[in-house]
DNA sequence: AAGCCCATGCGGATATTTCCGCAGGTCATG
DNA sequence: CATGACCTGCGGAAATATCCGCATGGGCTT
């Protein structure tokens, strides 16, 4: 029965399967959440229950923790979601833009609700600008 | 038992099962791909049987079509690359990046494996300053 | 302090995914 | 034109994921 690996340590999130990933969304999204606000927000609903289960097994599996607030649980990921970030945005940059920093950025800043200030288009052209110099 | 919804035309590409999910990433990464590729790249491949079947599958949910190559099929996405980009970045960076494409690009620069040459910087400055000027 | 409301844990039925082997076809080659 | 190499389709077994109801317990209000 030795089929464990430890390769649950790389990038977990993309092992889990669509309701493991669906809640795991929300509890990143929001940072921190109890069983009902994942319920709430968890595209087309199971029951209550349901929920309240998956978060205990996704404890199990070692991607959330809970603390007790008060009467109920809050749970909150294990793998920060800084970590999480660059992994993913590794796996998508690879998968679907060839490694294409640029093109990327490009798509980034054509989304809808893409909100840029000018003082974060300044901050932006300035670590880019960085970035040349860099050499990267 | 009328479980079946009709979200499935939204962004089906959320709404997969792990296996299933990989399999697409193959494929995209490849633009194109046979059920030999899809095996080889596959992690912790299953047999070759399975990923025949499971393409096949994949098929049949509409989310890949194929081309009769000489004697072997060659499976292509249905939904554009281009499309799929966007409906994904869109998600991450709502649920990674509370909404922040300053965030997003600032993360995406600092991937390890961010390569940038002179020009693409020129082309995203523009691009930004662009933008900028749009008022986003 | 009794009762209500809401939360948790658990066990297990159901549904879905995952996997594979077998039974043909097709094509190039000797 | 027989043979081997490779590919597809199909059916169903085994593994997982999904879902829920019921039993229980704590805190707050009246």
């Amino acid at each position: 029965m030795a089929k464990k690996k430890s390769s649950k340590s790389k990038s977990a999130l993309l092992h889990l399967s669509r309701r493991e990933r669906q809640a795991m969304d929300v509890v990143y999204e929001l940072g921190r959440a109890t069983a009902a606000e994942v319920h709430e927000r968890l595209p087309d609903p199971p029951g209550y229950s349901s929920v309240r289960s998956m978060l205990r097994l996704l404890e199990d599996k070692g991607l959330l923790v809970h603390e007790q607030d008060g009467p109920r649980y809050v749970y909150l990921p294990t793998v920060p979601r800084e970590r999480a970030r660059t992994s993913i945005l590794q796996h998508v940059l690879t998968t679907f833009f060839d490694g294409s920093t640029e093109d990327a950025v490009t798509t980034l800043l054509g989304l809808e609700d893409s909100e840029l200030d000018p003082k974060a288009v300044e901050r932006i052209v300035k670590l880019i600008e960085r970035a040349k110099k860099e050499g990267r």
